[in-house]
DNA sequence: TTTAATATGATAGTATTACTATTATTAACT
DNA sequence: AGTTAATAATAGTAATACTATCATATTAAA
């Protein structure tokens, strides 16, 4: 059985839909890999172009500029991460289980399938990388309006869901599930590179990380329903 | 009683030290409120030439380019804070209400002393939507050999210590710290950009972020003695 | 007080970026 | 066989990210 994914991905992201020419697919996979390896401030189209053999102007038929092609393949992350997550979860009754294999599913590293459009190792990367990125600028409230964030937004919104169903008291489900998500990637972030911030050393593996963002959740929401200390209500 | 701080920078930051000039102060300052203003990727030392009457020749006699700029108004930031923080916690014993003053720091926007050299409330901004472009560039690991980040990692680990203070047994001091540091700023950016990923609303104080963060904090650190479950050793 | 050093201003120049436009060629469908 | 659509090839423009040169103003040292 092979089965392939296919996102639905918003119109105001591309100029041309680069999913229905090769032309397009090389544009997204190659891009993906050389802002990988060099970094979005130094990726030009011109880099790109020379890459794959095209030219400038080609890629400018698909991408108005580089900006909408990292949020491109961004989304994309975002919405298969959704998927995997829905999938992962599917007949799972425990909250408590369902939000431990979300926290896997953010911190442990995907296997990719070679025939993927897209790599998920390197688009989880782009993600660790760049991610903030598509939202620290001057253009988040008309982009958002153009609902250009609306994948992360989805995964947030599904992921508070479930901590509400696991304690239905708490105060602040969409707060703590994107701190979670960008908890996720900011302390991988740091661990291979500003390690000091981090108490996961160079282990390779992740169980530490997983455990401090499992605590993270839990001991937020294991805590009895809140009560106003009298202190704070001075 | 009137007195000035003065912050010791790191001489790598900067070619030639703008503290000590009228032109190099108007650099930083005005570099600082023209970035706020545009956005770091729209900023130039041309525009902030011309905004301040003089060439773009002069200013990089000050800034190899403006990725130095902003390293040195976000590490003045930090260092700020580090002053701060030791100074509102001297003479306090109680641990608890150590950590809470942070939090307070952290998330309260400050006044500014109009004489100051460097506007407190507009380099909050710019850490806000700016601060962590400083690291996430490929030159993070050359930067960080030249100790470029070392105001935010001092600042971290003076963090981590109070919370090892509070509880010795807790495992991920430097972690909870640089996460509760990120969280207070990206969860204040969301609040006012994509307020969907909080719960804060538009509310226009910040009781709730500070709430959330002591959360965050405490029942991450309240939790009695931390024993490895039974399921997580299999 | 002259001299010397240093900071700034004025101007120019270069390679690269971030595009837009035009025309020619090729492939694909009717 | 003819039309349409996608791409390639080429050119061009304004802005960016610098570097270099020289003149002038200011300051500090002899």
């Amino acid at each position: 059985m092979e089965i392939q994914l296919r996102i639905r991905m918003n119109e105001k992201i591309y100029v041309r839909n680069p999913e229905e020419s090769t032309l397009g697919k090389n544009i997204v996979r190659n891009g993906l890999l050389l802002i990988n390896k060099i970094g979005f401030e130094e990726f030009t189209f011109k880099k790109l172009a020379k890459e794959i053999n095209t030219t400038e102007a080609s890629i400018y038929r698909y991408f108005e500029n580089k900006h909408r092609l990292l949020l491109y393949i961004i989304n994309w992350y975002w919405s298969i991460l959704e998927y995997k997550v829905v999938y992962n979860l599917h007949n799972i009754t425990n909250p408590e289980v369902k939000l431990k294999r979300i926290v896997e599913l953010l911190a442990i590293p995907e296997e990719d399938n070679a025939n993927d459009f897209i790599s998920e190792h390197e688009a989880f990367k782009l993600v660790m990388w760049e991610g903030s990125k598509t939202y620290l600028t001057r253009n988040v409230a008309s982009d958002n309006n153009d609902k250009l964030f609306k994948p992360y937004k989805d995964l947030c919104g599904r992921f508070s869901a479930i901590i509400l169903e696991y304690n239905p008291d708490y105060k602040y489900p969409h707060s703590l599930a994107s701190t979670v998500l960008e908890t996720s990637h900011m302390q991988k972030f740091f661990m291979s590179n500003l390690p000091s911030l981090t108490d996961f050393g160079n282990d390779k593996n992740d169980k530490k990380l997983i455990n401090f963002l499992e605590q993270l959740l839990f001991d937020s929401l294991n805590k009895p329903t809140q009560v106003k200390t009298r202190k704070n209500n001075k």
